[in-house]
DNA sequence: ATATAACATTGTTATATATCAACTTTTTAT
DNA sequence: ATAAAAAGTTGATATATAACAATGTTATAT
């Protein structure tokens, strides 16, 4: 538990939704959020485990991904800063569904889970904006179904790319993940990856340098995303 | 719109939930449920369509599909008497993220979303009720996209046939599903679902007669569906 | 009752992708 | 600065599955 000053650190997103709901019901004081740390590749939490709280990114990054068989994980997204996680639990999971691990070095501030329960019962502004992310959440993962399930290799990193540029909201940007992560966002192997980022860069779709990705022709890439 | 005879009507699965919380709360008399039968194979609802509103099965049996490339199909679920569709509206997608299409003659009670989200609203309990089967719903899709991205052909149909199995809670069913279906269920291909059958039967693991199947070494399903 | 269409089945072939292997480059730690 | 480990790359091969084709069977409609 912490003590005001770290409450009201300046970056914490928690001010966007959570904290002002808080104070609009005048129970911020209540709120007893805990700043922790990690760093690369650390895990934030563990799938299958039981949900004590919920997190928002404060600083840094992280993946959200769901354990597959012989070692073969999948990605369902990128956390940044001010996204949250485990919120499923509001919603009567009490097991996490999936893992989250940090990408870089970052600082997650987590809060009580009852806490988020009894706001989210009490104040329905909150519930509605809540109920809103997990609508789209759900939407995206059915979306997620048909295109790791349908799509070849070349439209699923196509669509891994778009994925990237439009949460960065950039079309130049620095890959947050390694080539065997990209491959997993894909669910196609390392190999694969690396081969289709080759393909695309040769054909001048995209320009790589390393992590430093630049989507040059991004009409191509969304129609090979959108599958031929 | 009907009057109160239909609303009424013995069968209606309403009674349990949606019903009974209207009465609860007095308003029932403002619930104005249509009933609509369909016949086999016939659409309930479009995907990308604009919920107007919520449905439950009354009678007969639908599936839950969404739309892939090449005329290819994913069934996501079976939806029984007493199942909803479109309450993911409820949290805030205004379009139909699937499709919905009867498997066999149907009855279906329609509701007025806006009345749904009222109660929604109004009722902890209806609230409660409907956050936990979209919380269920969620991790299901989850391990939906790891089994259907991991698993080999065998483990998809043996998994298709354990869910079903337990959906109808009996290990010797007549499958509500054609072979192209089953297929669609398991995302394969319609020769593939055939061929995979054909081995179990031959292995003994179940029994084929038509459409009529027995699950005849359950353990061995399992351990094929958990993988190898 | 017969024609027609939908559904089911089996075999063959083509192909996309995983797997395996070797090697290079970059990063990390001492 | 150097060693060790991690990450990235490219090629060759094996394999699971889709695609194609042909045919049989069962429903459906007139």
């Amino acid at each position: 538990m912490h003590n005001k000053q770290d409450y009201n650190c300046k970056e914490c997103p928690l001010k966007c939704d959570l904290y002002l709901t808080s104070i609009e019901m005048g129970i911020e004081n209540e709120l007893e959020p805990v700043h922790a740390f990690f760093k690369k590749h650390e895990l934030i939490v563990k799938q299958g485990s039981e949900v004590s709280h919920a997190g928002v990114m404060v600083a840094g990054n992280a993946k959200m991904y769901v354990d597959g068989f012989n070692k073969r994980s999948i990605i369902l997204n990128v956390l940044l800063p001010s996204n949250y996680y485990g919120m499923l639990s509001v919603y009567g999971e009490s097991l996490f569904p999936y893992n989250v691990a940090a990408l870089g070095p970052s600082r997650v501030c987590m809060i009580d889970i009852e806490f988020v329960k009894r706001i989210y019962d009490l104040n329905q502004n909150f519930r509605t904006w809540l109920n809103k992310a997990l609508g789209l959440t759900v939407s995206e993962i059915m979306g997620k179904l048909v295109s790791l399930n349908q799509k070849q290799v070349r439209g699923k990193v196509a669509g891994s790319l778009i994925y990237l540029s439009e949460l960065l909201d950039t079309n130049e940007f620095t890959l947050p993940l390694t080539r065997k992560e990209l491959a997993e966002l894909s669910a196609i192997t390392e190999e694969n990856a690396v081969r289709v980022l080759t393909e695309f860069k040769r054909e001048g779709i995209i320009s790589v340098k390393g992590h430093c990705i630049e989507l040059l022709q991004l009409d191509v890439l969304e129609r090979i995303s959108d599958f031929g």
